[in-house]
DNA sequence: TTGGAATGTCAACAACGCTGACATAAAATA
DNA sequence: TATTTTATGTCAGCGTTGTTGACATTCCAA
């Protein structure tokens, strides 16, 4: 591991750009190979990312509120309704009016959206565990740590809330 | 370590779904830091990750065809060539032809477009270094084995050649 | 009860994927 | 050598998914 891409322990307090574009160029491709299995059903049925995305955290959050979802995926909530549109249309996805705030939609997965939900997730986790496997016990440990201080603070505090609820 | 999100080593040859999916949120809220910096320079300049991605590679292989290029960013020639023309009619990118060959196009970096690719890849190295500091460097070698676990063996091939050249 | 804030929808635009058609240069072949 | 095939790159047009702007509905506070 001292020659090539690895670099030992002690090197790291030296942290030269060489060994951060190899970071940066690890994130890119890794992050490729990451939606590539899920991308590939998702054409399929004629949908994008976006879709997963919102299935996805739906699934996660049953009745959350749009405004909720748009707060975690980062996105317009205009750009968010196109997709969460499409959903219910085709019977993925249920929106319910609230009863204690009628402004609010109340979204949840029907039986054929949670199996959208299933095939995706399964396809990303069959990836994330060979690599998890390939990488070893020790190495999942790293990777989540650095994930974790590589996000924006607000991103960081919809990720721990996740990890609460998850236990 | 054991309780919250973290996990032993013994324990992760039991893989629950739960924790591979909590994978599966982390690698989606770190991209989104990952790639939050550098958005923010490339709106200011109306480009967007499609040109970061293209001047980050070409300043990396300074004198790469078109068709290179096409390999490693793993889209269309069509979809890269757009991007490449706004590059080049904004001189940030100079196209020759090949001498040998004169159907290709040789890329490189003018001095406007290693400015911005300096601005571009300093963010994202500033934001990489810091979360490297957060993680520790025991974190860091984990980190890596996992995102090359997760890639495509094409793209690794890819992330290899950049290993070596970076030695 | 009236005005402002919050929630969500509809419309139109931009970035960047995609396929198809094509021009040019090189290579293969008749 | 002349002709066909293959490779490289460009131009045109479409779809997904970001964006901002305008608006209807509902809640809340003055």
């Amino acid at each position: 591991m001292a020659e090539g891409g690895g670099q030992s322990s002690e090197s790291l307090l030296f942290l030269t750009d060489e060994q951060l574009r190899k970071g940066i160029e690890a994130m890119f491709f890794a992050y490729r190979g990451f939606t590539a299995d899920p991308d590939r059903i998702l054409e399929e049925q004629g949908y994008g990312r976006a879709h997963h995305r919102a299935v996805h955290f739906i699934n996660r959050w049953p009745g959350t509120t749009v405004n909720n979802l748009l707060a975690i995926l980062g996105v317009t909530k205009q750009s968010l309704n196109r997709v969460l549109r499409s959903l219910i249309e085709d019977g993925l996805v249920e929106s319910r009016v609230g009863t204690r705030d009628k402004r609010e939609r109340h979204l949840f997965l029907t039986e054929a959206g949670m199996a959208l939900e299933q095939a995706l997730s399964e396809a990303q986790r069959r990836r994330m565990r060979a690599a998890y496997r390939m990488a070893g016990p020790e190495a999942v440990t790293g990777f989540r740590q650095v994930l974790e201080a590589m996000m924006d603070p607000e991103m960081r505090r919809h990720f721990d809330d996740a990890k609460e609820t998850g236990g």
